[in-house]
DNA sequence: TCAATAGATGCATACTATTAATCAATTACT
DNA sequence: AGTAATTGATTAATAGTATGCATCTATTGA
């Protein structure tokens, strides 16, 4: 309304632009600046100019209705085209280096698929899933939770890592109180059902001299292989960083410790929903 | 509506914080589904839950409405504290070096105006001002324009600026001649009533034997005081780059050439109007 | 199994938007 | 200067839309 009275300078012309007769327009005109209070434009004999606050409000408006158009669009792109946007995390790591490549074969494997991710959900996974903030959660373990169904995706292990220099990078394994005296880069504090620091350091009664939490389990890749310390973590976690010999894993334990991770979704998720169609392709491509 | 159902989770709790009934909240879904031609939220047993679509469009309301609110706010300020927009703009040059200062001054004597600079009102000032995308010009000259008033703001010359060193710079003043064999900056090639090639490059018969456009103002003074070239311009434009001595200007004729410039405002406009305040201002600065 | 609660639906009514007819003021034309 | 054309504004009638009431069906919790 805004626009075609500006662009036509009459109400006359305006309203057969915008398909209505000249009194409907005069009539909505004169209800938008009851509304807000103030003139949109000023009358000077026979015009209208608009006034400095109407000229803004054109301006906001000018931006806000494509954006209206945009998302109606997208809307019905998304509808109609059956486009699914399924919210995702990590829990407990914050670990995305290997994200490109899998979205990179979602892409072709499941077009009507889209990934968006939500950090919050590596704090809070299960809350998150819960209350409905994210569908899916790469997870450790294979947790039986009321709500929540667990999928495999990975059997792994957890490795020390190390500077590929480090003395310990040539053992075949270690015991807990090869890390006295290390310094021991951890993502989290907070000991986790299935973890490092349940499973082996905590038992041992042995305690790394120094710890140092880094929140993001990429960075802590990236310290030890600039030789900063020694972490455990889930070998998919390094594994592109072992492959360029940037830093050593070794066995943790004469027996190994092992881990699983599984795709977490809602029980309420349909047999086909996206959710779940998401988790196959995770337990694929790992 | 969208936030409402989606953080409260059932229509009755959502409508009760609308302040309308369920039935009504129902029939409103309804609709928006219908004119969407698709589902905002999908409906699992008594739950809602909202399809991926009916998320996007969640986050497009959350920012839109906001801007709205902005946007409303912003005209009952404007409307209620008489904050006018004056769009301005300065003929032939795009000379701007100045206007910090002046602003600073419009800001403390006239707060209820605020400036908008027009920068195509530089090449089409009276086009621009006809067709109502200006409100005032500063202009060179003392037209006499149909539909148009031309206020006197400041009674300026036209001085040859130089290089601080340039030859020319110990002259009282210059013949066209003197410009042979010098590399000469315009703003402009095209001649404008009143200006220095109408009144003294082209009546001489002489050439400058370069001439080169650079089109914003401040940057052939700038281009000067680097050493190269040499340009004709009213006083006032360099009047900071010839106190600190990095230009110098010389009388250009044996009686100088006058210049003066004039605020240029639609004749419609009321008499008390910004524009014609933000003129007087600009007289009374110069 | 039953009660409570959810969303959906049909219908009546209140409310709002539009149009027709007309008015007063302005502007263009003769 | 007078008149015709055009403008925006206004009143009243009517068409269209939004809301609420009553009630329904389905789901879920006790």
């Amino acid at each position: 309304m805004l626009k075609a009275i500006n662009e036509t300078g009459t109400l006359r012309q305006a309203a057969y632009m915008l398909g209505i007769t000249q009194s409907a327009l005069s009539h909505r005109l004169a209800e938008a600046e009851r509304r807000l209070g103030g003139l949109l434009f000023e009358r000077e004999g026979r015009k209208l100019r608009q006034t400095s606050a109407g000229r803004a409000m054109t301006q906001t408006a000018n931006q806000i209705i494509p954006a209206l158009q945009r998302a109606e669009f997208d809307f019905q792109q998304m509808t109609n085209n059956e486009i699914t946007v399924v919210r995702f995390g990590v829990a407990a790591y914050s670990c995305y280096h290997w994200l490109p490549s899998f979205l990179k074969v979602m892409s072709k494997k499941e077009p009507g698929i889209q990934l968006e991710l939500v950090a919050s959900a590596t704090q809070n996974p299960l809350q998150n899933i819960q209350e409905g903030r994210v569908d899916v959660v790469l997870a450790p373990g294979h947790l039986a939770i009321p709500g929540i169904d667990s999928m495999p995706v990975l059997q792994d292990e957890l490795v020390l890592v190390t500077h590929s220099k480090h003395e310990l990078a040539t053992k075949p394994f270690i015991e807990a109180t090869d890390l006295e005296g290390e310094e021991y880069l951890t993502y989290s504090k907070s000991a986790q059902p299935g973890f490092e620091y349940e499973r082996f350091i905590r038992p041992s009664g042995t305690v790394p001299h120094l710890v140092t939490v880094v929140e993001v389990t990429d960075a802590i890749v990236e310290l030890i292989a600039a030789g900063f310390g020694v972490s455990i973590l889930s070998r998919w976690a390094v594994q592109s960083a072992i492959k360029n010999k940037s830093v050593s894993a070794i066995q943790v334990g004469k027996d190994s410790l092992d881990l699983d991770w599984s795709a977490l979704i809602r029980d309420s998720e349909p047999p086909q929903s996206a959710a779940r169609v998401l988790s196959s392709r995770l337990a694929e491509w790992f």
